[in-house]
DNA sequence: GTAGCAGATACGGTTTTCCGTAAAATTTAC
DNA sequence: GTAAATTTTACGGAAAACCGTATCTGCTAC
């Protein structure tokens, strides 16, 4: 359960959404700051006290308004609060969307969430926050990034005639056989398991349903028929 | 396999067409007909002199131009070649798109494959041929068909409910949850399994990825986030 | 009231998917 | 050529989905 969230964020607009999202989710102790350093003391004060914050929201990138801050960003304040209290949820909530800058944050640094600043972004917000409250993670899926044909997700047109076959009714342990039949290779029922787990994890998706629905809706599987 | 193909068709241009794809199929066998009686006839004759046919196309509708005809449509020619030549494949071609009016034919009646004259019929044509050369039905997917908000199909707000949940990446065991967090009834994971079996028959697909993307792209599951 | 009916749920067996690991094959480096 | 590394395939156990059937529940008719 979450109870206690520090949000760090330096526009103000944004802060008030933030809160207003939190007061719907009836969380009520939640403090904010415009920086990164005072956000950082803010835990370790908060530690200190035996009363630590269960959640920290940041954003990646704060303003410089002359005031000289050793911690600049969010990238930096992030192994700065987890030296000093590790097991601290940290929810990123920024505008940054390049699929690899999630990824790292995701895979290399570990956070438990990502939220993308967007239209609904709100309803994200609540999303992510019900599932770290649940000691899951949460981020977001590439339909909300608009983005080339793939590129960034390295989506061979293997993977896509892979994709294809299940949306066209085929069912997995089947796909081998067309595979075989148009030559390509790998063809065996291991590698498009390997093939459907990876993409899953790439699309943070957690069933093929998902998965399909995503790859549709991002523009990756064009259904003709 | 198939080898002679009886199409029974009015309009010339279509049976050029049809004639082309078949040609395609490596199909060499093929006759013509304009209308139902003759339709019928050329059936009975091919039954007597031992040379049945493998597949009968045909059109539901046949224009009326002044000939006294008894069989006036393929509705009605469907049962009459039936009682000749009961194994006889039957695929119906035609503009006609109501899925009550398909759904008949594929449950009622019991025919092979039923293709809508449409944009890509071609293509489609060439897949209900390889359907049933191989013993197995084709039928058209919602996806083709432009119709109202799951009306035709009677797409309950709780079916759409068990789609998103899917297709957001529930998995099938945990929808009973969440359909029981909404206080929406039927909830038990049988009814789910019930439901998207009923789902997948009626939309002719064979597995819930398929059943998803036709969905989608049918408008029925708007995904937003 | 009860008998009958329809919908919902529970259950069990089979198939499929999932996922980790090991073996085999292929490529790359040297 | 061999050795190492990577990719593909094979395998096996656990979980989930699939599907038929049986039970239970609530409703209608009488």
């Amino acid at each position: 359960m979450i109870n206690k969230v520090l949000v760090a964020e330096d526009h103000q607009t944004v802060n008030i959404s933030v809160q207003r999202t939190l007061d719907g989710l009836g969380i009520i102790c939640v403090d904010h700051t415009y920086y990164c350093d005072d956000a950082l003391k803010k835990v370790e004060v908060a530690k200190t006290l035996g009363d630590s914050y269960d959640l920290l929201i940041t954003d990646l990138y704060f303003e410089d308004d002359g005031l000289t801050q050793t911690i600049k960003d969010g990238m930096s304040l992030i192994p700065a609060v987890r030296r000093i209290q590790p097991e601290l949820k940290i929810l990123v909530f920024s505008g940054e969307k390049e699929p690899t800058v999630i990824r790292r944050m995701k895979e290399d640094i570990g956070i438990d969430g990502y939220v993308i600043k967007a239209r609904n972004d709100a309803k994200e917000l609540e999303m992510a926050m019900d599932a770290i409250s649940k000691n899951q993670t949460y981020f977001p899926r590439i339909s909300q990034q608009k983005m080339k044909y793939g590129e960034a997700f390295n989506l061979s047109s293997h993977d896509i005639a892979i994709l294809k076959l299940l949306a066209n009714g085929i069912s997995q342990k089947d796909i081998p056989l067309h595979l075989k039949k148009d030559n390509l290779i790998p063809c065996s029922l291991s590698s498009v398991e390997k093939r459907l787990n990876k993409l899953r994890e790439e699309f943070n998706c957690t069933n093929n349903e998902q998965l399909i629905a995503a790859c549709i809706v991002a523009g990756f599987l064009k259904m003709t028929s």
